[in-house]
DNA sequence: AGTACTTTTGTACTCATTACAAATATGTAC
DNA sequence: GTACATATTTGTAATGAGTACAAAAGTACT
């Protein structure tokens, strides 16, 4: 589960006003933790929401990235994920089954440390953290 | 300065039978800190190599990089991205001048430790540390 | 110099994402 | 509440990175 539970509340505190498709959106990925891609989010929602449109979600997605109130992950060289928990944390992608998981601090070494560096006199906005590879059960049915 | 500055060389060490495509494209990226698109190490070879095809340029790419003598570089949203040195290191995005900068294990600490963890049952393969924000001089020229 | 195999090439295609302009909804002033 | 300005959504058309595919060219081996 995660820290925000409610989804106006979680746009709100972001400066984004609260449309029914931004609700839509956020509170998909506020309870997902499968780093869906924007269509993936379309399809869930279309049909709780027929006049839904695909252009909305990828519009409503760029405005939540801009705002932080979600992350864009760019280990999927196909298309870009979204994660709504903005929270530090690192994800793995299996070359196998194609699973995107997450890695909280607890599970990576470092992983805070790495996160809020300071480099020299460049200034971080967000750091990414990938490990890519083969799931455990991605390991058990094949010999790569 | 890289390790290898022999593209030839390069190439036969991780397998891969060399052409003089597959050369020149090696030899750009060993000699390129600019982590280029496919599309620019194409339009960089074409003047010297006019035949080549861009179709190559991808099919080249995709056989470096499964063979480890590249890496492919996320960081960018639009495209791939292609990094001749394959030494554990991390990269700097700018989001005003879009430059893609590298950071070594010196200007990053735990680099190493974050690079070769061992996450439970997960069978690691590869692990990209991106940093994303604004460089020293884009900071200098805005206020963003 | 003939056959099998590998590599390269060009064209056509796919598909994620964006541009754009019309339509709809929302907010505000009278 | 109704007219006007602004914000948001929608559908369609376009863009552009990357891939599929099959023909052409190159390489190796006999």
């Amino acid at each position: 589960m995660l820290i925000t539970a409610n989804p106006i509340e979680h746009l709100q505190s972001h400066g984004i006003k609260p449309s029914p498709q931004r609700i839509a959106v956020m509170d998909y990925l506020l309870n997902s933790r499968m780093h869906p891609t924007a269509d993936e989010i379309y399809l869930a929602l279309s049909p709780s929401m027929p006049t839904l449109s695909k252009t909305t979600v990828y519009n409503t997605l760029k405005l939540l990235v801009e705002a932080g109130a979600v992350l864009n992950i760019s280990i999927d060289e196909k298309n870009a994920r979204y994660d709504g928990d903005t929270r530090p944390h690192a994800h793995f992608r299996c070359l196998k089954c194609g699973a995107v998981l997450d890695l909280y601090p607890e599970q990576v070494p470092y992983l805070e440390q790495i996160d809020r560096q300071q480099l020299g006199r460049l200034r971080i906005v967000q750091t990414r953290l990938y490990y890519i590879g083969y799931c455990e059960q991605c390991q058990e049915h094949t010999s790569n």
